[in-house]
DNA sequence: AGCACGCCGACT
DNA sequence: GTCGGCGTGCTC
């Protein structure tokens, strides 16, 4: 046994601690968790590493080296390859060595989640369904040891059949005595998929979800690391999950933003498994019918596969779409418009079902054109700029550059513009009072605090105990109501004014998904979509089914606006208490990360820099200080810095220096945030 | 991040 | 004279 055990601690400081190995053993200690003393508190780390002699330039004295107090775990909870995965993930996500360890481990501290599964503990095996022929395809080429890239991409509208080529892709894994991870979006909605690997895979299957105790989770561990369960389900944190022998793994609705995670170590879990997949040598297969924008460009350039999904099995027709324009409405219309008001009418005659989709919560400050839809952009950075009521100004949240509002439309001179906007209460009202007969559920964030009432909610919708459900981003997400016929998108246009390089994308993906709902059971299932901008591309293609045509523009958009997949991003969030201190913050590290660039660039820092890599330091932008979007969580003020530039190595090497031996003030804290998805 | 140490103000 | 405020510094 090893005397000396290198501890990884969860403490954002970026090092490992040495302690003395004192329970003999006849395995490897590394991937094992120990209780020890450290300061004068009592805290439990995880073995990364192990040695029988200090190193010659070890740093502190031998008699300050303590003995761990005990070994919690006989075997290792992580594999070698598991900790070399951490100490990748510390260094490409800027976080210390020991939060990256803990982010694996099952007692880390639980992630959010809109509420918890319920699961049948009967375990009926289902048979595979057989295949057509595009299906059998795909299959084929993802697991074929000829294909030209491990990277693989299942496209598909919805009701194409894409689980079903996941399943049947893991069993060929399985058979070959590998195992699999099949990651899923974390809000609740996806049980039917879970329900699907349980039902197939029965006990070889382990679902990892955030309803889970620590001891249940760490149960589960022990289940996959001893070879029982094989296939591994569950959200982000599952592509963590220790398999030994790992062969595939599997991220259902790539799309989805939940698979970045929010807090530190802010990884993005396709990120971590292209990672993973790469090392391993095996392959990796996405799939959603609206793909992100930077892999429909990695399919494009061929960096992953494409195999494509055309079919719809069930031979349901994809739903009747249509925009509805609000600026044709009367102007006492509050939100809901003439037509969708008769079509909800009229689906509650016949008894059947209506959701109503209001994409995003809050944001009501942003200033548009009620005659002709104009909004107002950043010229810097062509975001939407938000206002600010104490100032009276429009600012752009990237850059910080302002300007006045306009007393009139500037692009058609209309005095009827301003900033305006609606959120669920107030739509929960109009609702109720034009359809005082109609059963209504309301399903939002705010309002499903208890674990299980989503799920109760849902059953309850799908048992027709409701006529309307009312909902936000939850309802696009992956369920199936035999009874719906109608799908309504209250306003389509509030995510496409939210202050980020993304909110056409997310517009597009909301749309489509939503409309993917309707029309898998009825062939008259209908979707309007009210918009004051129907025109609006993201809008105009979802509506219009044309997919390939959205990311054409949305690609050439980024191209020309230099933002992902054309270049990095790294983004800086400076926290504190009052905004004077936030700003001086976020002023005083870009300061320093302009000399860090500087220093790196005059190769003070790096000398073996070829002209290429110098030529991208110089390239390198830093965005900012400006105040965040969401100016202020929890009483904290919040300021951002964003690094831009084409080697993503360069912006993390001066945003981890500016993280470890910046000596910030008491009360600032910083958030650093590598590939980041969204910039709120 | 915690937790201790340390040096100044307002209480019994 | 003590209790306690949070600034500074260290943790194998």
């Amino acid at each position: 046994m090893a005397k000396y055990l290198q501890v990884a601690l969860n403490v954002p400081l970026n090092q490992t601690f040495t302690y003395l190995n004192i329970e003999p053993s006849e395995i490897s200690r590394i991937g094992c968790r120990v209780e020890i003393k450290f300061g004068a508190r009592k805290t439990k780390g995880c073995v990364v590493d192990e040695f029988e002699n200090l190193p010659p330039d070890f740093p502190v004295e031998e008699s300050k080296i303590r003995p761990i107090t005990k070994v919690i775990d006989e075997k290792p909870l992580l594999t070698p390859e598991l900790i070399e995965l951490a100490f990748w993930v510390s260094k490409y996500y800027i976080c210390a060595i020991g939060e990256a360890v803990s982010a694996m481990l099952p007692s880390a501290k639980r992630e959010t989640d809109a509420g918890g599964f319920s699961f049948v503990d009967e375990i009926s095996s289902e048979k595979a369904a057989v295949l057509s022929e595009e299906q059998e395809k795909a299959v084929k080429e993802i697991l074929s040891p000829e294909a030209n890239t491990n990277l693989h991409y299942l496209y598909g509208p919805t009701g194409t059949g894409k689980t079903e080529v996941f399943l049947q892709c893991a069993q060929k894994i399985l058979d070959q005595k590998k195992g699999v991870i099949y990651l899923v979006p974390e809000i609740g909605l996806t049980q039917q998929v879970i329900e699907a690997v349980v039902k197939r895979f029965g006990q070889t299957a382990a679902v990892l979800h955030s309803g889970l105790t620590p001891s249940q989770k760490l149960s589960e561990y022990h289940r996959i690391l001893n070879r029982e369960a094989r296939v591994v389900i569950g959200a982000r944190s599952a592509v963590f999950a220790p398999v030994p022998d790992l062969g595939l793994i599997i991220i259902d609705e790539e799309h989805d933003g939940s698979y970045k995670s929010g807090s530190t170590p802010r990884y993005h879990a396709r990120q971590v498994a292209m990672y993973r997949c790469k090392k391993q040598k095996i392959p990796l297969v996405m799939g959603s019918a609206t793909p992100s924008v930077e892999a429909w460009y990695l399919m494009n350039t061929k960096t992953i596969a494409r195999h494509t999904l055309s079919k719809r099995l069930a031979g349901g027709k994809m739903p009747q779409t249509k925009a509805i324009d609000l600026k044709n409405e009367p102007a006492d219309t509050l939100c809901i418009s003439r037509e969708l008001e008769h079509e909800i009418n009229k689906t509650l005659a016949e008894k059947k079902q209506t959701i109503l989709f209001l994409n995003r919560r809050g944001f009501t400050h942003f200033y548009r054109c009620r005659s002709c839809g104009f909004e107002l952009k950043c010229k810097n950075c062509s975001v939407s700029l938000t206002y600010h009521k104490a100032e009276n100004r429009l600012r752009c949240h990237y850059c910080g550059w302002s300007t006045t509002p306009p007393q009139q439309c500037p692009q058609c001179g209309s005095l009827d513009a301003g900033y305006s906007g609606f959120g669920t209460e107030f739509i929960e009202s109009e609702v109720k009072a034009k359809f005082p007969n109609a059963r209504i559920v309301r399903m939002d964030t705010d309002n499903l605090t208890k674990k299980g009432e989503l799920q109760e909610k849902i059953n309850a919708f799908k048992n027709n105990e409701y006529d309307i459900m009312l909902g936000t981003q939850m309802v696009a997400k992956g369920l199936n109501f035999p009874n719906l016929k109608l799908v309504g998108v209250i306003l389509a246009d509030t995510a496409l004014h939210l202050p980020d390089f993304r909110s056409a994308e997310r517009t597009f993906s909301l749309i489509t998904q939503v409309a993917g709902r309707a029309g898998r059971f009825f062939p008259d299932g209908k979707v309007l979509v009210q918009t004051y901008s129907p025109e609006r591309e993201p809008i105009l293609f979802s509506v219009n089914n044309q997919t390939q045509k959205f990311y054409e523009m949305e690609i050439n958009n980024r191209r020309m606006l230099n933002f992902p997949p054309f270049c990095r991003l790294v983004r800086l969030v400076f926290r504190a208490p009052t905004e004077k201190q936030a700003v001086e913050a976020a002023e005083g590290a870009s300061s320093i990360l302009r000399n860090e660039l500087y220093a790196i660039y005059s190769q003070k820092i790096s000398p073996d820099f070829t002209q290429e890599q110098k030529n991208k330091v110089a390239s390198t932008e830093i965005l900012g200080p400006a105040e965040c979007p969401l100016s202020k969580i929890a009483g904290s003020f919040r300021w951002q810095l964003i690094l831009k530039g084409q080697d993503i190595t360069i912006l993390q090497k001066a945003a981890s220096n500016l993280f470890y031996n910046y000596s910030r003030p008491t009360d600032v804290y910083i958030e650093t945030d590598v590939d980041p998805v969204n910039l709120l």
